[in-house]
DNA sequence: GTGTATATCTCGGGG
DNA sequence: CCCCGAGGTATACAC
């Protein structure tokens, strides 16, 4: 990783069209290629950016980084501060838990926690729309489309409610009834679920391990 | 900014719970005390992050970085390689070209470009659940609602659905039509616009630019 | 502050 | 390769 401290302008021209003026910034070049271009503030976002695969040409006072799709990226340096570069390896990458598809896994390995008699049909069931998370029938063989959510708002309703239209006008399916499953489900979105006929259910993610671990012990 | 090469192990507690094993990673700590962990790949993504404000409280070989709401990042620092710090001021700022508002203005201005007999009535027509990009009248003089785009994707068909709803209860303007403009209209909003009755159009964005500069150009 | 809409979103998965 | 959905989305703006 090449760390180089500059008075600089940047302009990239691509998807849009954007111009800094010049100023002092981080210019950050990784292993593959890629390049960033950091202010001192805002953690997440750099100003400006080039994603690899790419190639940097690099003149006098001046990189051009240009990538396949014809997207370019030119900095015009003014003033290098300070240019440094170390050796870091390949990373080991990040270790999530507790994101939505953890919870499906668990909701599909245990669709009684979303309501009793529920049993799964299939995980990510198609439509011509996308895939719906899970499909389950009740007790009486009636399907039921499950969305889930790690916050339940106002657009997973919407999703859910997209699903079931399509679903509806299959004769294998029908009648199709739709919950609305997340750790937390908002007020908009418990109002909404409600005003077109949808379930909501809100589940409780370490207990549903705790579920899943004692199943685990069982055998 | 401080500039920080270090073998460290990063815990992420908070909205989820994320775990980076032991690697050589830059620390970068901003001006405004956000803190970001990069790896040596990825040019937009911190593998860990935390955003002002925040208070980062330093102990030997470990630092704790905790946000109001609670959420904690903890870096374990087992061998520092390069520390520094730079001044950098505050940055201008990015100016930008391309985006959606340009686009809309573009479009406001030549509403032909959409649908042949178009006359613009507004910009930003309000309903009571947010404005609508434009609202015209065709030849025939019936309202025609339109959302703009520059990536046409089943959100924004959604939206516009819902803002016919609420205009087609107004006795001035019934019946409302809807016609959903992007740079290009994916094909599951397609599917979906044209099962709400509404229409869809692509536009090419260089190309209006051109009709604006052949306008300047006549007068 | 909450809610809504945008983003050069990024990133990963599936066909 | 495109298409789609999720994100600790972040970020800006209106109410």
């Amino acid at each position: 990783m090449r760390l180089v401290i500059a008075r600089c302008s940047v302009d990239y021209a691509g998807r849009l069209a954007a111009h800094l003026p010049s100023a002092v910034r981080l210019i950050m070049v990784k292993a593959d290629g890629c390049v960033a271009i950091h202010a001192d503030g805002g953690a997440y976002k750099p100003l400006n950016w080039m994603n690899a695969p790419n190639t940097l040409v690099e003149e006098d006072g001046r990189w051009v980084v240009r990538n396949p799709k014809g997207e370019t990226l030119t900095i015009t340096l003014e003033e290098v501060v300070s240019d440094s570069a170390h050796e870091l390896g390949v990373d080991p990458g990040l270790v999530k838990d507790g994101v939505e598809a953890h919870l499906q896994e668990l909701l599909a390995a245990n669709p009684e926690a979303i309501a009793d008699g529920l049993t799964l049909v299939r995980r990510e069931f198609p439509t011509d729309i996308g895939p719906v998370d899970l499909l389950c029938r009740d007790a009486d063989g009636v399907a039921v489309a499950i969305e889930v959510k790690r916050r339940g708002e106002i657009d997973g309703v919407e999703q859910l409610v997209r699903y079931l239209e399509r679903m509806d006008r299959d004769p294998t399916l029908r009648p199709v009834q739709g919950i609305f499953v997340a750790q937390v489900v908002k007020p908009q979105a418990r109002v909404l679920a409600e005003a077109r006929g949808l379930r909501w259910v809100e589940v409780d993610y370490d207990e549903l391990r705790g579920i899943e671990s004692n199943e685990l012990r069982l055998f």
